[in-house]
DNA sequence: ACAAGTTCTGCAAACGTTTACAGTCGCGTC
DNA sequence: GACGCGACTGTAAACGTTTGCAGAACTTGT
């Protein structure tokens, strides 16, 4: 690989002034960065930003890491923070973690190895050990769809209590009293809001939460089938259920319609999140939207602007979730 | 940030000594060793992988460049990457061209720049001009859903114009002789196989094909909508459409159930990929399925065993399509 | 007791940049 | 003709590692 000795060399000129050159510095003549710039095209430079990053101490990179990128709404989130990042000219280092507290804590071990100039966490379990390690180390980062008890910790989510309770007022509304809930991993703070929104609307309708009702998955269409199934199968079940996303919604719509159940006649079917493919024609999903690409886009723009400086007001982004009634959700049957 | 130094420091071993001890060299006694591994733990140290890869000459990390992160084709092909990557223990840096050739270029460019040790390339426009680039500075890289004119370019793709051939096979058996195709870019070589084939098996089946059932699209919903209407709008309409991948297909499909037309009465429906929306019960695509995950696998596992030695053959594997038949597709109308 | 190993450790160079500092050169001014 | 100044260029150190080479200390065999 040509480096800028080479060109040093080739121009019979200093390192520094090549240097000096190819960064734009107003200290080189007209006359040598034209020449320099001209070898160094026809060699066919390019600088190397290992070595650049070392000097600088900036790597130029970011790292996301997010459950599973296959997640619609984790790629939307994706795909907001490769867009700023892009403009910015950084990278983006993925990290699949599928919400295991262990790959997740080696993933930022690993961010920080690279030195990465801010990390963008979406992973969003509820005892999350890193949080300290980052702060400590003065690393920008911001936590997306999770918040913090630490009031000094940068975050932007929606509202999930709100959206919640939007989707079970729904339900209720329709006049249904017999609500099932599917979570996902206990550990996961979203899905903890998500229910207890959902139990605090049943209590507040003076509705009973019955536990064979109410079961946690892991935000994967299988777990949706595996766990509505056994919900459904149940002589005795629900008219209806929310899914605290909309991956595991369409599971359970699977299993429903498989046992035959209409939905919305029979059941209705809530989920959360609002990926492209719930307002489908054929699926119509009702369900509760999160501007997951511009969430993943506040963030990362805070993130570049934390990172230039380090004096900007920490990000607390609180966004206001939407119910969207689509066609999964009728009145209750009789 | 702890360096090396500092450890020595404390405790009062030269930088060398350290970097052994913790690179696990034998050439250190192992009462140093343990000492230094207690220090080095105590201080919380991390290795800067940056200073490490400059001087070994491999930066750990890959680059991965998808078109679009959010067409689910691609976060399953990312998916099985960054698996085989965590595995490799190396970090994979994603980048989204929207199918734009100058951003590709870019972005490959910007892959060189931070040295990445390989590149995956989804990109598949069909006059790629990194290709040379890349071969000539010797870069490991794979080409992933695209073949080149060149046998010495490593890919992994499936047989695209066998897998139309079976989505079209799939209409003309059913009794179609109206048949659309909607494509991808024009300068997408799976986009071109798969209207190839689909213009092969019309002629070779004396089916006239018409030009005005036959549009380009981008791979995206929206332009399948688009283009979907202005097919189906017209009142000398296909029976049938073939669409290069399911995503344009689902937007098809919405257009046409918006249009009144029943699905498959009055239009039989053909996508491709089977990406995990199109086998929901509401959807039932008819499609031709890519296993993505592990195209994903088999080019980042190449690319990794082809990094750590120069010599091993060069990937070039062709994958078998598969028609899935569901319950979009139907007998022609009399 | 001494040569010849062994086993461990340190020195210094290298990786490819950036940048503070010190020149050098030519030119105009007094 | 000395002086200062502006405009440019080079020297060298630094960033944090790894690693070839040489040396030190300690064993072993004679």
């Amino acid at each position: 690989m040509i480096t800028i000795k080479d060109i040093a060399k080739a121009v019979g000129v200093s390192a520094s002034t090549v240097s000096r050159a190819l960064t734009g510095s107003p200290l080189v003549s007209d006359e040598t960065r034209s020449r320099i710039l001209d070898v160094a095209r026809s060699l066919g430079y390019e600088r190397n930003e290992l070595a650049r990053a070392l000097v600088k101490g900036a790597s130029g990179a970011i790292g996301l890491v997010v459950p599973d990128i296959t997640n619609p709404f984790f790629s939307d989130v994706a795909r907001g923070v490769s867009d700023i990042a892009e403009r910015a000219g950084y990278g983006v280092i993925l990290c699949n973690t599928d919400g295991r507290v262990d790959r997740e804590l080696s993933y930022v071990r690993l961010m920080r190895r690279k030195r990465v100039d801010g990390l963008l966490v979406c992973s969003a379990t509820l005892d999350a050990p890193f949080v300290q390690d980052l702060t400590a180390a003065g690393t920008p980062f911001v936590l997306v769809s999770r918040m913090s008890a630490d009031p000094d910790v940068p975050y932007v989510i929606t509202d999930d209590r709100a959206g919640a309770r939007l989707a079970v007022e729904h339900l209720v509304d329709l006049g249904h009293r017999r609500i099932g809930f599917i979570g996902g991993p206990e550990n996961v703070q979203a899905s903890r809001d998500r229910m207890r929104a959902y139990r605090d609307v049943l209590s507040e309708q003076a509705i009973s939460a019955r536990s064979e009702w109410s079961h946690h998955a892991d935000f994967t269409q299988a777990a949706g089938r595996q766990v509505g199934q056994q919900i459904l199968a149940q002589a005795d079940r629900p008219t209806a259920i929310f899914a605290a996303n909309d991956v595991t919604a369409l599971g359970v719509l699977e299993v429903a319609e498989g046992l035959g159940l209409r939905v919305p006649e029979d059941l209705s079917l809530v989920g959360y999140d609002d990926i492209s493919y719930a307002s489908l024609p054929r699926i119509q999903l009702t369900t509760v939207a999160q501007p997951a690409v511009e969430m993943g886009q506040i963030a990362s723009d805070w993130l570049f602007s934390r990172i230039e400086s380090d004096d900007v007001p920490p990000l607390q982004r609180v966004l206001s979730p939407r119910l969207v009634v689509r066609s999964t959700t009728g009145p209750a049957p009789p």
